[in-house]
DNA sequence: CAGATGAGTGAGTGAACAGCCACTCAATAC
DNA sequence: GTATTGAGTGGCTGTTCACTCACTCATCTG
């Protein structure tokens, strides 16, 4: 239907690089995962994807990006279907949002990573840093909540980052069971994630 | 004074490429540092350090071990000095204590590159969950809070790790403001580190 | 069709790194 | 003094990686 072109443009390119990206870095991280990994995972030359992103710090700025943009829009979506519109109320409905959306893990497991690259390198600090910004300036101007009622939604949320990568939803152990004590999250799908 | 040995004991070696290992690994994470990085720091050849720790990824388990161990330290020493020896005042006390403890970024920067190497390496994994473990368990054990007022304890502690990675208390804007308010931290001291 | 633009790559380069091994020499034991 | 243990290293190896560049071929324009 979509064409016959044997080529995809720059931009279509571009946008699917970075599908990859996301998902590629968020299994390995920075330093782990090499250019080669996300062109193959994106089907074309590890030289293009260069080309298209100049260098890998900016591949993975741009991940980080497309990371926040997804987590946006799935607050924007929760918000404008939440039935209660309190603060309360939609602030619950985004936390319930954001446990589904990081149930595949890439979204979560890359900004874990991209928290650890941000101390090495400036640039991703920066990236991570305006991501921060956004998402908070979002919730604030989103639900009106209290700045502690953010604050510790947001703490939430570092903490069922650190529950998940150390799998803390999956030990029975008192200590387990008292850290996710009310911490919703769901179980990572099978793995198939995006589109391929 | 101490001895006019020319050699140390592999035991004292050890000890000090630990500290080595720390303070370097914290600067850089688990890929990004080079066992000739934390070699140099600690006075010997690449190919001692090897030997001490078999390989790279059981020095940095070690370092993250040495971690938690002064974490623990520094929260017994703050629980036992607290006039308030409520719950509560022993909290404060070792939240106090955190605050100061990571003043010099060393512990927290390893921490949150130790969460992102987690994901990658089982091994590191296993460590970063026996840790948490351990200071939940702790907690518990020598304060005698509710669950909940742990679960808010660690996930401040969280939180602050975010923060200070992206340099938020050095930030004037609104986000940065709502999301340190009432978070304790201690500037990063001079540099100067540990004993040299 | 001719020429221009832009998608996409193969083959390379130079640097860096983990781990290894044969070796030296200090410290101790006898 | 001689033998043994154990601290400590130099130098190598195979591999991996980010990045470059000259090139091919598809697509579009006129």
């Amino acid at each position: 239907m979509k064409s016959d072109r044997v080529l995809s443009t720059a931009e279509e390119r571009r946008a699917k690089v970075l599908t990859s990206a996301v998902a590629t870095f968020a299994q390995g991280g920075f330093h782990a995962v090499t250019i080669a990994d996300v062109a193959r995972h994106a089907g074309i030359s590890p030289a293009y994807v260069l080309k298209l992103f100049t260098s890998k710090t900016q591949l993975f700025i741009g991940a980080l990006e497309e990371c926040y943009r997804r987590i946006m829009a799935e607050f924007e979506r929760a918000a404008s279907k939440a039935s209660d519109t309190s603060p309360e109320g939609e602030l619950d409905a985004m936390g319930e949002a954001y446990a589904d959306l990081i149930g595949d893990r890439d979204l979560l497991m890359l900004q874990v990573h991209a928290q650890s690259a941000a101390m090495v390198d400036p640039l991703i600090g920066e990236a991570v840093r305006a991501g921060v910004a956004e998402v908070t300036d979002y919730l604030v101007s989103r639900t009106r909540a209290e700045g502690w009622r953010i604050q510790q939604f947001i703490a939430v949320g570092q903490l069922c980052h650190l529950l998940t990568t150390i799998d803390a939803f999956g030990v029975d152990a008192p200590w387990a069971k008292l850290l996710t004590e009310g911490i919703r999250h769901a179980d990572a799908r099978p793995s198939g994630s995006s589109a391929d």
